[in-house]
Formats: structure tokens, C-alpha cells, sequence
DNA sequence: TGACGGTAGTAAACCGTTTTAGTAAAGGCC
DNA sequence: GGCCTTTACTAAAACGGTTTACTACCGTCA
């Protein structure tokens, strides 16, 4: 409540200058131990504390960085952030985060904050599909930007993202192995890589085992739950139904498993199906939800580790880094019932 | 990447004074149109962007607000996160967010953010007993901070809670209701007022049933899934086991539904199971689980706009908002089987 | 004795805004 | 023409640190 005290006050009271202050708490200097001595205690007595927006503006610094994610209620981005935040705390950075709920508007606004040196970097995780003006300020602040998990096209930045076609091919072919051949997909919106990426793979495998699935055997849909629920219905309706469905994420495999939960349709009896994101969740379901696992938690940590490493001088490199994805197996896959076959 | 400019600049491009500039762009002035365009290009030329930290320092306010939480990724506090991410951002703040482990020196790192200026008031969400140092530090900040979820005991803060024992109540007679008589429960930890709360709130209603449970069917652990996993394990092995269990947490409630798999016990045929908090997510859960749902976005949007208010000079008051909790059945909760009763 | 080097600091510039107090010029009115 | 008000600004002082360049003093050594 009461006036905060300043460096100025600290050093009157231990009888010498601000300067001699500021350089022995930022450990630039050894005084005698009598000086450091009543610095120290005029510090205690006034609780000082370096006024924050001082020190930064002075330092030319903001020792914080910032995450913008489309919804940081989503647990997949919760996870993501959280490994972030541990990264930065450790390096001697706050971080800030911005939910964008997938508007461009508030994305840019992000930058902003980038530009105005309230934060030395961010790390962008977007969800659709770039009309340019992000790969504009990503190149624009070049070094001070990582992406994450979805592509931003043509921005000057590393990428940290996973083999979601090896994902797409791994889900695809356990469907195809188990003796499915009417293998839906239900994936995530037109034009976004990963999307793009874990259809393809899906496609692949498909073609591979001499399948060639109909159009309708794939819907588009956003990467949650709501919109997922509504877009499965299209697949439930065609006539014979699909015996499989790969789903993009395990976000809009919940709207799958809503949508047969409403239908009577048992999983994995008529239906199996499989995810995508591997959320520490899924294996509670029900039933529990095979998917293909991302390693989240080294996504967050190896983008926060290189943006706070390009912020302190490293190198820039616009390189991407794509993890391993794994295929974890539970009970909502099963051969396809003699009925549905 | 280049030098930002700096309001000097943009002043002498358009042949005003520093002081022209800022109070045109801060709204404080009307100029003549020939002036307020010569302003407007000099800014669009040389791309000017007011830096925050100098802005900040002027102003005496960071515009940013923060939010200690235990575990980020951990959906409950993610969900509160996000609604105070979006009041905060609608006023005109950023949004700081520090994940402290439950370890209370990273709880008391986030008051020094304060103290130093940083942010301008903190959302404390705490999950252990204090040992006075939190207490301290949110009085030494009074006005600056409300206390959200989980009490500190004996600190100068509005706090915004649930119907914790309403909610014991509710769940507990539930299964009264449907003939159980031997319910446990697993609660959070000793010495946390939610836990206690929860618990009186079971054995009021097992009480006014005329049942008094034995100690051992008073379980206590922490409010996350791994802990409860393993403190689950006693109650399983209890000889009658319990029919019935009211878990203090989904978390804990998840960590019963493990062990219960594990063991091939089956819910609700051997076991009837309620949750608290009512994560999204858990009607999904294989069984659905029946939990009672407190109002996680309320609680996140008034703790904040409250903040917010105070900090913009609004009043203080120590006063504590009790949000009302609902209970919401699922399958994870029927009679007790005839085998077990 | 004078040059040299180390210790213990300090003065002042600087970081980039906002804001207060004030001024010069123009316009209106009698 | 003189007085008053409004318009259109500006100078300079904060805000509270950090950092660079410098000094005064002391001891040592040739």
C-alpha cells in the first residue's frame, strides 16, 4: 500500500550513491563488507525492491516472454504452455499468455506486446489457416519468434512441430491390420498443415492397402469438441457406415464418441476408433481411446528452450524440427463386427 | 529487428514536440488536421510503437495483472486462467500466469513481482495449508490481490469460493438416496479448507442418516491423479469394502476410477463413485462420472473483474463470495448391488 | 619522489515515455 | 485598440533504475 522506496532512498541511507547501490545488487562490484554491510541493511529496512518497469526500461529488456494459443482452456495447449512456463521461470523469465480463440486480430494485437518490448519473444500457436498478415509479423520480428505446432507459411522462424503424416499412416494402418477397409477420416480445417499432413498420411496407407476411400469418408471439421460433434453426424449417416474412424485430434474424437454415445452406436463394437494428441485424459474414457500420442510436453519445452536462446544472442536458423509421434493402443479399437463387415 | 523508433523521432518527422505526439496519441488533445496527419504518417512511416517499459515507468502502472496457479495444465485451473485471461484483456490488461508446483517460495516469487511493479495485482490460487508467509505478504499487498478457490487463513483479501459443504452434502445424500450406506471418501489434504469443508459436508449428511463411518473410510490425499491413485488403494482394501465413494476432487475421482480398473472392480455395478468440480471432460469418462459442478467460469470472471476493480481505486473489502455448486448425475453412481449390500 | 596500480566509490548520462505548467498567437467582443 | 478566451502547441520535470567514465585516495616500488 504505502509508497514503495527507491534506489535513491536506499542510498542515502547507507551513505553512498544509487550507483554504488545498483552495481553491488546486480552483483557488478565487492565493497568492503562495512559498506555492503549498511547497504544491505537499508535494503532490509526500506524493503526495497527495484522497480520493475525501471529496471527493464533501463536494461532495454523485458525478461518475459508470451504464448499465444488459440484456447488455453484446451488441455493439449495447456500442457504446451505449462512446460513453457517451467522453461522460462527457470531462465529468469515471466511469461505471458494470450488466449487468441483463434482470431487473427488477437494474434496481431501479440504482437504488439513483441513490439513494444513489453516481452523479448513469442511463441505462436495458431490454429488456422495464415492470410499472410502473420507471416508479416513473424518475419517482421525475425529472432523473436518461434512457431508452434501449426504452420505459419513463409514466416522467417524455427518451427517445432510432429510427423503427423507418419501419425496419420500409423493410426490408418492399426484400423487397416485390425481388417477395416471402411476407414473414415474426420480431421482438422482446410488449408492447415497438420490437418493436411495427418490426411495425407491417412490417404497413404489407405491407397497402400488398395483402398480408395469415397469423398464423403472425409469431413473437415475444427480441432474441438463442439464443432467435432456436429461435423461427425455427416459420417454416421452414410449408408453402410464406416466400420473405423481416424480422427484428427482427441478433441474431435470426444465429438465422435458424443455423437455414437447419442446414436447407440457402441465403440468398439460398430465402430472403432482412434485420436490424435495423446492428452493424459483418453485413457480414462469410454471406452479408453486409442490415439496417437504427440510428445507435448518436449514440444513446449524445446521451442521455449530456442526462442529464449535466440533471444540471448544465439543464432537464428528458420529450421523445423519435427518430433516423433507414437501410437498408444487402447479399447476403442476393434475388428470390425461380422454384422458391420 | 532494426532499432524501434522512438516518440523523438516521430515528433521531429512531423515537426511537433515529444509532448505533441504522446498527448495526441493518448487521446489527451485535439489538434488541427494538417497537424494530426503529419503525426498519423510520421508514426505509420516510421512504424512507432510507444515502448512499454518507458510507458509503464510514466504511467506508475504495468496494465498487467498475474495468476499464481498450482498446475497450469491441470484443466480446472486452466479453466479459471482462461476466463481471467478474457476480463483481463477486455480491460485493457495482460495476463502474467506462474505455475508454482504447490511449492510456496514460487507462490511468494509472484508477491515479488508484485512488490517490485510488475503486475499490478495477482490472483492467488494456493492448494496447501499456509504457514502464515502467504498471509503476510497478501495483507502486505492489500488491495492488490484476491484469493480464489482454496483459503489463506487470516489474509486481508476479497476470496472467492464454492459451496464446498453443500457440496459434501449433496453428493453424499445422493448415495444415501440410492440405498448405500457404507461410503468412504478421499478427500484433499489436511488443513486445506476445501477439503475440510467437503468432508464435514459427507459425514453432516452420513450423520443425519444415522451412519457414523469408521475412520478408516476418511481418506486423505492431494487434489491431483497420481497421489489419489495410490491413496485409493487402502479404501479398496477394506473388508466389507465400501459401496460407495464421494471423491473430493475429478482428479481424485480419476484416481479412484484407475485403481477400480485396475482391480476389475466395476462402476457403478461394485462401486458408485461422485466426483467434485465438474470438469468438462468427465462426462466422457467410461462411466460418465457424476460429480458436483462448481461454477469454474464464475469464479475465474468475478475473482478478476473484482481484482480489476480495486486495483482502478474501487473499494476494499475482505469479504467472501460463495458461489452456489450443482450436482450433476452420471453413470457412475446406482444402488448398491445385492452381492455387496 | 614520482609513477603506477588498485580500491572505493561518484557524477552524470541515458532508457523512452507521460504530464504539468506555461506561452505565443489568433480570434472575438466591446 | 485593448482585453479576454481559446487554440495549438512546447519546455522541462518527472518516473526509477543502470551504466559509463571518471576521480580521489592509498600503498607500493624503482
Amino acid at each position: 500500500m504505502s509508497r514503495r522506496s527507491t534506489i535513491a532512498e536506499v542510498a542515502k541511507r547507507a551513505g553512498v550513491s544509487p550507483a554504488a547501490v545498483s552495481r553491488w545488487l546486480n552483483g557488478g562490484i565487492t565493497l568492503p563488507t562495512k559498506t555492503a554491510d549498511r547497504i544491505r541493511e537499508a535494503v532490509r529496512i526500506l524493503d526495497y525492491r527495484p522497480n520493475a518497469q525501471a529496471r527493464r526500461l533501463s536494461r532495454g529488456r523485458a525478461e518475459a516472454i508470451g504464448i499465444v494459443v488459440p484456447d488455453i482452456a484446451n488441455p493439449f495447449f495447456a500442457l504446451i504452455a505449462g512446460e513453457a512456463e517451467r522453461v522460462a521461470v527457470e531462465a529468469g523469465y515471466d511469461l505471458v499468455i494470450w488466449s487468441s480463440r483463434n482470431r487473427i486480430e488477437r494474434e496481431l494485437a501479440c504482437f504488439e506486446r513483441l513490439a513494444s518490448g513489453f516481452i523479448d519473444g513469442l511463441m505462436l500457436i495458431t490454429n488456422h489457416e495464415d492470410d499472410g498478415r502473420l507471416a508479416d509479423q513473424v518475419t517482421r520480428h525475425k529472432g523473436r519468434v518461434v512457431i508452434v505446432d501449426e504452420d505459419v507459411r513463409d514466416a522467417a522462424a524455427p518451427r517445432f512441430f510432429v510427423e503427423n503424416f507418419a501419425g496419420g499412416r500409423t493410426a490408418t494402418e492399426l484400423l487397416i491390420d485390425l481388417g477395416h477397409r471402411r476407414i473414415a477420416h474426420i480431421g482438422g480445417p482446410v488449408g492447415v498443415m497438420s490437418a493436411i499432413e495427418r490426411a495425407s498420411g491417412w490417404l497413404s496407407a489407405m491407397h497402400d492397402a488398395g483402398i480408395d476411400p469415397p469423398d464423403r469418408f472425409h469431413v473437415f471439421t475444427e480441432y474441438e469438441v463442439e464443432p467435432a460433434t456436429k461435423a461427425a453426424e455427416a459420417l454416421f449417416e452414410i449408408s453402410p457406415r464406416p466400420t473405423a474412424i481416424f480422427a484428427g485430434s482427441d478433441a474431435i474424437a470426444l465429438g465422435v464418441m458424443i455423437q455414437a454415445r447419442g446414436r447407440g452406436v457402441s465403440i468398439p463394437n460398430d465402430l472403432s476408433l482412434v485420436g490424435f494428441d495423446g492428452l493424459p485424459i483418453i485413457e480414462l474414457l469410454g471406452p479408453a481411446l486409442t490415439s496417437v500420442a504427440q510428445p507435448i510436453d518436449a514440444l513446449g519445452r524445446f521451442a521455449a528452450e530456442r526462442l529464449i536462446a535466440m533471444i540471448e544472442g544465439g543464432p537464428f536458423e528458420a529450421d523445423t524440427l519435427r518430433l516423433p509421434v507414437r501410437l498408444v493402443q487402447s479399447a476403442s479399437v476393434a475388428p470390425p463386427s461380422a454384422k458391420a463387415a
